[in-house]
DNA sequence: TATTGTTATACTCTATAACTATA
DNA sequence: TATAGTTATAGAGTATAACAATA
């Protein structure tokens, strides 16, 4: 890509593509709100995690979902939404499909009977051992192009950033 | 909030709460992926967004769009929706409500008459004018844990990651 | 034939309020 | 009276495919 003859034609003819072209569009103040900014890079991570996950049938959202209950083995339904920010009537529905898909347990707490203590099944389990490896894989993919210094510098900004 | 006396409670009744707390969840190899930690991000930065612009009728999506329009005067549909992450056909209808809404006027190409070429009307202009005051308030107090230093990183690395 | 944009549609995600059953 | 979770529902956001008009 990119011989002599193309950038001669270019070159002859400037005037020819008067249209803004995507690599030229201006943001203006954009890029200055950390808020445009993380959305851009959200879009472009689940980008990449949708098209190297779609075959095994899990999202990003089922995933930390999966994987937040595998570490903590007997969560609260309402504990756990509060943690990843989902509400609770949200994560009502969703544990539910996953309790239906018989990749989560919900078990009556003995303590205060209106509690969901949540485990995950051996399915469960192994959907998320069966995924972690590519779901890390992918991620480290989409983030090549930073060296691993600025990985470690930006998933400290962001965990600072969102308290976690 | 923590008097003497709630911290001698506790100290006497240390297996009182044996549910976990919110802080206390573990989140394991999910601080590991970027993907996570800039979902993470992105909702906190969207809460305080909609938080502090919900009576300005705007959200994030729209004011990107509008800003970016008027950045980029003339900008058609397609490379509008290309540079901002954002599929034609939904693009199509958002560029619809903004036209109805008289805050984008759609002028066909004479280039092109398949193209339609895209201004900001006064009110868009106005409407820019009014909430971006806002917008940044909004993101510097939701970033407001780190430091100038940190943030400037923070962007640098965004931007980098996400092509911007 | 290819490209620009539209329509229809379906699915996910998110937000709110009213509800139940327990505490 | 308050809390854990559910249900219903509405609104955004997103993805796909079929389509019209123009190049």
């Amino acid at each position: 890509m990119g011989s002599d003859i193309d950038d001669a034609l270019v070159d002859d003819a400037p005037a020819k593509r008067e249209e803004l072209a995507v690599a030229d569009v201006q943001f203006g103040p954009l890029p200055e709100l950390v808020g445009f900014m993380v959305r851009q890079a959200q879009l472009r991570m689940f980008e990449a995690f949708y098209a190297d996950l779609a075959d095994d049938g899990i999202r990003p959202g089922l995933a930390s979902i999966l994987v937040t209950i595998g570490e903590n083995p007997g969560i609260r339904q309402g504990v756990l939404a509060d943690a990843l920010r989902i509400k609770w009537s949200n994560m009502a529905k969703i544990v539910r499909y996953l309790d239906d898909d018989a990749l989560v347990e919900r078990r009556v707490a003995k303590s205060d009977r209106r509690a969901f203590e949540l485990h995950l099944t051996d399915r469960g389990r192994k959907l998320v051992a069966r995924a972690l490896p590519k779901i890390r894989a992918s991620d480290r993919r989409a983030t090549a192009i930073l060296d691993p210094d600025e990985l470690t510098t930006l998933r400290t900004l962001l965990a600072k950033l969102s308290g976690i």
